[in-house]
DNA sequence: TTGTAGGCGTTATCAT
DNA sequence: ATGATAACGCCTACAA
């Protein structure tokens, strides 16, 4: 084993406390002292013991990050966001991969209220009653990101909405009239951020005089792959769309790959405008116009909050942070 | 604060000894005393504290991934595999970002030291002797995961130099001559995988008798957005290549999109082949041929040692996957 | 300025 | 089958 307090006092010839409040700069001791134990310290390479440290103060310096997947562009953009604030304040974070359906968020949970973190963010889920009441028990801070929900609990979001309606109403403005939306699962949508991005899009719609059909909104899931899906199925449905809305990039992407699989031309055959504005959208054939959503910026602020309240011990407010269209090439006046 | 043993062992009429005993499933007490202690537990929602655990048993159940970024497949890849063995064995993973040059690499070491973590996997890094040095005065099992060593470490790997080759040959089999390749920046090389890559095109070259202009090789960093630029750089001093080897599939993209950006067409003008076979290469424009190498498995395996080091407190031999060639639509025959 | 001792929540050893 | 108690490594009154 690695040498404790006790060794170090030992060696330098006074008590634990004094080596505990050197460490601590807790003042109430003399210089040359101080020195002496810094020394021994040094000398071997003692390095106290989190473990313990987090036994008699009640604070582990660590937060869970419970993620849905760790593929998803948008979810490695959370993650750095947060770990560097994280890192900023000393505190790591152990991620946890709940996988779709959330089936491993309840062990989860267990997991993590006996590692006693002292923190959790949640990012893009569904904030279920189960783990809603599991987390109050824990008593321990929760911060949202990317995430409704019915409970009173703090969050970071985009206004999905008005991102929405600011990606449709840009489609319409291009002369596109026949327009498409692929949406993610309904089942999924209970808090989440599905509803809103609908919602925008039919707003935007009908606000510019333009029939709905609701054959032209198809729900898939949310990665490339059932963006492809999706797309064709849309295609099924409406012979004449001359735009597509796809409510995230990763779906975007996926169209853009079904379309060029199927000889369809973007933007010039068919217009697309994804959302969250992933790093991958520029570097797309053609490049993908988007809705950025900053979500490193949103991630950074959700982090913050958490260390906040930990600190504190205080209520936080939620809030909601601004978007912006980026145009780029996939989109082209009809 | 939460309920603990104590708690439990008093309103159950027993001591903590055999609260102790039933949590931890050791035999020696009554079913009758058992199904109490249960009782109780379950009444007052008790749950162990790890931290505690942790002191005692010289156990967190944690342990540190080492990572140079978040945003990459390859490391979101590596993170999912790591991520699914860990739980399976109900420990949990402390992401640590340590940035290019890894910057926050000693301090993440010092904080996973501190944090007392069971094991810890290093990601696609140079293990540097001052990192290697820490690591063995932290007394942790530790295993590479794509990463070279030159010291005595056990890894996973691919065979990078083999899967080089197969990438290049296929360039030539498919009558290419010209061929240009794009690597990794020099510098980060010792114990990278970039020089066995280089060493398998330039040996490819030469079993075929092409003849090498160190010109065609051009050394860059390994983001899309490095390829492109590594991509025009290599085109100016090259003006009659009509087949690129991008040394990972990041930079593949990055070429993807500089060609479309130049109105130069893949593989009409120009074939293309990339490496690792991230999940995106297949939704690319067009899609993007590339050499697998099953990281998703060398992630797993890479856990699976850490753990069996930890249980069993012994060496493991070090191991290299195989890797396979995808053939998709970015390279034609010339 | 410094030391003593009890406590944090467990586990493990030794009795009973 | 069960209980006391020391120990894990650190912090913090309280005392000196």
């Amino acid at each position: 084993m690695a040498y404790t307090i006790k060794d170090v006092a030992k060696r330098a010839n006074v008590s634990t406390a004094t080596v505990s409040r050197i460490l601590n700069d807790l003042g109430g001791y003399s210089d040359k002292t101080k020195v002496k134990v810094l020394d021994v310290i040094q000398e071997l390479e003692y390095f106290p013991s989190g473990i313990a440290r987090g036994l008699t103060n009640n604070r582990t310096h660590t937060i869970g990050v419970l993620v849905p997947n760790l593929t998803s562009s948008l979810i490695a953009e959370f993650l750095t966001g947060i770990e560097s604030v994280a890192h900023e304040v000393g505190s790591s974070i152990i991620v946890c991969h709940t996988e779709s359906q959330g089936i491993k968020t309840m062990k989860y949970l267990q997991l993590l209220h006996e590692k006693r973190i002292d923190g959790l963010i949640i990012a893009s889920t569904v904030l279920k009653k189960e783990y809603y009441d599991y987390i109050v028990k824990m008593d321990v801070p929760l911060v949202l990101l990317s995430a409704y929900s019915e409970f009173p609990v703090p969050y970071v979001m985009a206004n999905d909405y008005q991102a929405a309606y600011s990606a449709t109403k840009h489609l319409i403005q291009n002369g596109h009239s026949k327009l498409g939306m692929i949406s993610g699962n309904k089942e999924e949508w209970i808090a989440g951020n599905a509803i809103p991005r609908v919602e925008g899009f039919k707003r935007a719609i009908s606000d510019f005089n333009i029939p709905i059909d609701d054959r032209c909104i198809e729900y898939g899931r949310f990665s490339i792959e059932d963006g492809i899906k999706s797309f064709k199925q849309l295609l099924n449905q409406n012979h004449d769309l001359t735009a597509i809305f796809a409510e995230n990039d990763e779906i975007g992407i996926g169209v853009l790959s079904a379309a060029f699989e199927l000889g369809i031309s973007v933007p010039k055959d068919i217009s697309v405008i994804g959302m969250d504005d992933i790093n991958l959208c520029k570097f797309m054939t053609p490049p993908l116009s988007s809705v950025s959503l900053s979500h490193n910026e949103m991630a950074k602020k959700a982090a913050k909050m958490i260390f906040k309240m930990i600190e504190t011990n205080s209520k936080m407010e939620s809030c909601i942070l601004s978007h912006q269209l980026v145009e780029r090439q996939s989109v082209r006046s009809h």
